[in-house]
DNA sequence: ATATAGTGGGACGTAATATAACCCACCACT
DNA sequence: AGTGGTGGGTTATATTACGTCCCACTATAT
């Protein structure tokens, strides 16, 4: 039998594809406010008319406001974007295929963000977005948040506002020092304690420490405490990376790639490699979270997305913990979902 | 806060108008299919070209079929416009006005069909349509079903069909030999039964009796026979007439014509004449269904529709039983709304 | 058997609309 | 004070929608 949308849908075909072009700009705007016709229009790879035509709807229907400095979602708007996204969801079978990808790697929580990550510049703020979402949902006094570097764990910060909840600490799930140090744990970890007025604890550390370093470092003070925060983390938020381009980041020495390239690492989460199969092939020789106290951790939030990196996912959920939730883009997880059915 | 469907609307404001026009030319083609495009227009009062786009689309959707013989609605069509007649009624206002209608007239129910009544022919065909289905949901055995003449009550007939129950009787609710034997009380009962497996009783009887005539026919056997199926009628299926045009329909003498028009009469039902506050004020004299008999059957199913009936439907209403269920069109129901409200 | 009214599919010139690419005055930052 | 980004306006052009016929066919009624 035939329920009332999918009778609707099959009388206004027309429609779907409609709703969800003007959902997106509308989400966008959202996103990305205040924001003008030109900047939308290059970010949604869409002409500066097809832009133009919609938001003169959007704005005619009180969802989005035009001010000088840009174009604003109205309250309206924003409970429109909330009502419908399950619907818009549903319809672009993001819902299936978060479920299909929940079942097959036996995760707890699976979201697909519509879109292409590597398109589409507002992909990695929904990300945030929604991990953000998940991640407040669910925080509670005391808590301690390990949490890794990168791009997509960075995306959260925007969207981390003060809760009712007290007493939450977050540590940088690794030592390091690298160059982009607004992706880094040790800068992410600030942010989102100040985005929450929280506590953190961070690590400065160089990243290649030699073995009679590293065993020095091991009794160091700030190391031991760092110890002690990993060994109670209750939630980890953390991303996925692809072996190579890691390792490439990281400049690891010569040494470290030939390693890597011949045990055959493909993925790559809080210092850990991982090969096909998602055997534990290398480790980055510093201060960090162990995977035990990850598997332990009651809650781990993954965050990754882009094509790019579908090899490593498929690499590193043969072994992720079961309480974790992931989040990622709809071009990767289509390319999951396809090499699953293949 | 806003529902669903509400945000739906209003992110896709256009969709409205576009829904409700499809949803009429798919129903309409369901209710005299075969039909061609040009007929269709016609009827619709639309292009043929607006009528073509709509159905090659609703062709490619799969819920109209082209034949040689002309357009038919599927099955799939058939559920779809089942599923979304709830949806478009309400966004018409149309449940709304038929609330309106109930509490104020104080009637157990309230229909009200999309359109104009004198625009589109498929207006009595859509009025027949929900009034059979009213009778048919609630017809039970060995039930005694008393019927007007008249055109709203004669569109039933294309819906009535056999159901499980047995031993329904229609009665002609009043006795007459007319012109128009197409609607006449006589010729619907036989119709009527015949779709539906059903016996009836007809009555025959000359229009305007004398007084003698009128005694002397009281004791017939077949005038007290339908008499008694009268006092036991558990069911009343009427239309409305507005006086002048039912005078005039049934030429009236002069003397009758005058005395109508002295006594303000303004509505017509089951050969009873009311005056704009609903008082009897004048009977045709035959053999006939007494309003006494109709206040006790156990339903009552009015059917009328179009502008002109306005002022009628507004008289009767008065004094119409309240176990009454009434079936109108959207033109009635909003010019009764508008005098209502002012 | 034949006439006729109605059918779906096709075609075409025209009218209406969408489109892309600008310009402009203005504002908020730097 | 400069500069990049903003919404609004405009215009020639491309594209689509539209109304209106024509055609071959068929089912029905005469």
């Amino acid at each position: 039998m035939l329920s009332v949308p999918e009778a609707q849908q099959r009388l206004l075909p027309e429609m779907y594809p409609l709703l969800q072009s003007r959902y997106r700009i509308l989400q966008t705007v959202q996103l990305m406010q205040p924001i003008g016709r030109r900047t939308l229009a290059d970010s949604l790879k869409m002409t500066e008319r097809e832009i133009r035509k919609e938001t003169d709807i959007l704005r005619e229907q009180g969802l989005l406001d035009s001010q000088k400095s840009g174009m604003v979602c109205t309250d309206d708007g924003e409970v429109v974007i909330d009502k419908l996204r399950a619907l818009v969801y549903e319809w672009s079978g993001l819902t299936q295929l978060a479920k299909l990808l929940e079942n097959h790697f036996d995760l707890q929580h699976v979201i697909v963000v519509p879109g292409d990550y590597n398109e589409d510049d507002t992909i990695l703020t929904l990300l945030g977005k929604e991990a953000a979402q998940q991640f407040m949902s669910t925080s509670f006094d005391g808590q301690i948040v390990a949490v890794t570097g990168g791009k997509s764990v960075a995306s959260l910060a925007q969207f981390l506002h003060p809760t009712d909840t007290h007493n939450i600490t977050f540590v940088a799930a690794r030592g390091g020092i690298g160059h982009e140090m607004q992706m880094q744990a040790n800068t992410l970890v600030s942010t989102f304690a100040m985005q929450m007025d929280a506590q953190y604890r961070t690590l400065f550390l160089p990243e290649h420490l030699s073995e009679q370093a590293y065993q020095a470092m091991l009794t160091e003070p700030m190391v031991t405490e760092m110890m002690k925060y990993y060994d109670h983390a209750n939630c980890v938020i953390h991303g996925i990376g692809s072996a190579e381009e890691m390792a490439v980041r990281r400049n690891s020495s010569p040494e470290d790639l030939r390693i890597l390239e011949e045990k055959g690492a493909v993925s790559e989460a809080f210092g850990y490699y991982f090969n096909a199969e998602g055997e534990i092939v290398h480790r980055i020789r510093t201060i960090g979270i162990q995977f035990e106290q990850v598997r332990r951790s009651k809650q781990v939030i993954a965050v990754a997305a882009g094509k790019q990196k579908v090899k490593a996912m498929l690499s590193y959920f043969k072994v992720a913990p079961k309480q974790t939730i992931f989040i990622t883009d709809e071009v990767a997880a289509k390319a999951i979902a396809e090499s699953l059915s293949s």
